[in-house]
DNA sequence: TCACAATGCGGCAGCTTTGGGGCAGGATGC
DNA sequence: GCATCCTGCCCCAAAGCTGCCGCATTGTGA
């Protein structure tokens, strides 16, 4: 039972050459040239995975995965040109499974697909995908752990973790320390407030380590 | 969306806890006696996995297998009393898709089953072949139930294993105890949470006394 | 300007987590 | 039956984390 893949790009030249790869690799594809003809075909004939140029005219990949997502996990893989497009997609929290930036190669693709597809298959639907959080030059990857700020690793406690995810969920938005509290620590318990502010002393002087110009 | 399992096998002490086993971790379960009566049920309500005893009266495993093979892709994990069973099944060249001697233990039983529905689940694009895991200097292959660490072979037991390979199939991937818990055992099985401890101190231990270099 | 509250931050004791040695019971092999 | 291996658990000590305190500084309102 071969696996299904809608592939979607506006781009004629990507869509074809993707197509003969996959196909040659066992797959079935079925190619759209925009997010609406993709919308119809991937209801009257889901696939197994979708991949998602994100800048297309009419209907633009996030839409077309929003909409999709309304009504099933399909998973999907993004392609972006730039890393800014990228950001939005992020940003926007939809849950895309993986992305690529172009120009890639379509060995980078197939593994990309292969490894989603495992994924969905293995989990059915504990987790999906990578659950990364961006902001600026922050960057959380929950799953693994693993925070980095302006490209290097910052090593941070499973608390101060947790605190900073929930700042940086939600850019800019004032939280007061229960909030903070709630999310480090779920409800119903009971701590000084200002234990709060040791972690964040304690995050402010990790971040401040690996910038001079961090003032915030 | 539980997977079925179609259960042949003569012996009843067998069938019942096998079938336990693979109830308690959320499968449906078919139980047969015998060839024929299984090939009648199996036609009627198809499973996702079969696991046939080879030596069986009436209608042994292989044949089963070769009539169930005419009209389906059925995957299929044979159980086998000695050595030369196997050689004959084989020697077949039917293609089962993993074999287990008796006697065998629930908890390598079930690792095959989900490594073949896995495998099952993901084929087309694996080109069927092993199911091999690969990160770095590590190398695994659980159908052989060998692992190597930068090129020498490592001998883990099958706890050692399975927890090695939960960790090494999601990289970076932080999990708990109960995680590597329920890779280990499958689920609905209570032991202290440090039992996990000691298995990793084990696999370091191993892994170690092959590289000096070896850090965590 | 003053009093008071809020915040930033160094310090520290106590707690939790972790790595690893050891051991007994059970399973397996000879 | 005996030796060996596997497994689960216990314990200890080191390391790391956490919560709180106290003081200095900053912000706020009268």
């Amino acid at each position: 039972m071969a696996n299904r893949i809608a592939l979607v790009d506006d781009d004629q030249n990507i869509l074809t050459s993707v197509a003969l790869t996959l196909e040659s690799e066992g797959f079935d594809v079925d190619c759209y040239n925009d997010g609406e003809t993709a919308l119809r075909g991937i209801v009257r004939r889901p696939p197994d995975l979708g991949v998602f140029d994100i800048k297309m005219p009419r209907m633009d990949g996030i839409e077309l995965l929003q909409k999709i997502r309304a009504s099933s996990q399909l998973p999907v893989i993004f392609l972006t040109s730039k890393d800014d497009e990228l950001d939005e997609a992020l940003g926007l929290g939809m849950g895309a499974d993986d992305y690529i930036t172009k120009p890639f190669s379509q060995r980078l693709l197939l593994a990309r697909i292969r490894a989603v597809l495992r994924r969905a298959a293995n989990e059915g639907m504990q987790t999906q995908g990578p659950n990364i959080v961006r902001q600026g030059e922050l960057l959380m990857d929950p799953d693994r752990h693993l925070c980095s700020w302006k490209g290097t690793e910052v090593k941070l406690t499973v608390t101060e973790f947790l605190i900073l995810q929930a700042l940086a969920t939600r850019p800019g938005m004032v939280k007061n320390r229960d909030q903070l509290m709630d999310a480090a620590y779920g409800e119903s318990i009971f701590l000084d407030d200002r234990t709060i502010d040791s972690h964040i002393k304690r995050l402010r002087r990790k971040i401040r380590a690996h910038d001079r110009d961090f003032d915030n």
